[in-house]
DNA sequence: GGCGCATGGTTCGTTTGTTGAACTGACTCC
DNA sequence: GGAGTCAGTTCAACAAACGAACCATGCGCC
């Protein structure tokens, strides 16, 4: 089952995809980002095969995402924590969530939601232009040579 | 072995996940998302295995992103048209944007931007919570029950 | 009326990733 | 010294991805 690799590709889609374009990777770092360290609890929490968690830490390990930290010497243990780059990572995932939410229970509402930690509110992620505040519309957007490269 | 599925688990990224977890449909729904609709010229744009581009749009199709649409009777030739619920998969491709802009050209900046089609102004797509317009934050989230679900 | 071209696929052999169960190795606690 | 903990590794079966070849229908051209 071979794969095609786009981690040279020249967008940020694709780059993005390489990295997390399997069905296992975004749940790990949805655990990671909810506080998972260990690899005994990704296991037991997604019910992941462990060759399987064993390929995907490496690689997000590899890319910066987690970093391997022994947590005890005396047998050698290690866990994994977010970077600042796995950190930002909950963006993508926030706009998954947002999206799932609003398209994948056709009959109904889905049974968790994102709550603000101190006041409980329900948080609606929303994808918006960081200068303007307006929603993202594919319409109004296309993709064009980037006036800051060379 | 088939692969694992999440296309009923309780959380939005999860079944999000089950849908688009692999490595070619993000791109499609890029190329989608960018206006292309025929067969042939995703498969001319991505490079793809036509037989992994049946799979896809299939999928896509049964999930309501795409529709499949006759534009010629004799013989018989189909396209691909986004649906509302593709169109706002838009989001969440814009986030992937923005993180992979932001994180997976360590070495300066991507080529591509992407600019508003009119002013041909940069757009930085970012998530924040819809209420507040704070920008999203792990530390100031939680998942929790749903007050709207049943 | 036969020929090549366009288009939207299907078929198929090979390669490679996924799965899940069993196993390992270093240490601690009793 | 036996059971338990934990972070993995190994292995065999299977399924999916790859890419090249092939197919089917109709069109315009000579």
């Amino acid at each position: 089952m071979r794969r095609t690799r786009f981690d040279e590709a020249p967008c940020p889609i694709a780059r993005t995809t390489d990295l997390i374009g399997d069905w296992w990777t975004p749940l790990v770092m949805r655990e990671a980002l909810s506080g998972v360290r260990r690899f005994g609890d990704f296991v037991e929490r997604l019910e992941i095969p462990k060759a399987v968690l064993t390929a995907r830490l490496a690689r997000l390990v590899e890319e910066g995402m987690l970093d391997r930290v022994e947590y005890q010497p005396n047998p050698p243990r290690y866990e994994y924590r977010l970077t600042d780059k796995g950190r930002a990572f909950w963006d993508v995932l926030a706009a998954m969530w947002r999206w799932g939410s609003d398209w994948l229970w056709p009959d109904g509402v889905p049974p968790l939601a994102l709550k603000d930690r101190e006041t409980g509110d329900v948080i609606r992620p929303l994808v918006v232009d960081e200068v303007t505040g307006n929603a993202m519309n594919v319409r109004t957007v296309r993709m064009g040579r980037n006036p800051d490269a060379h």
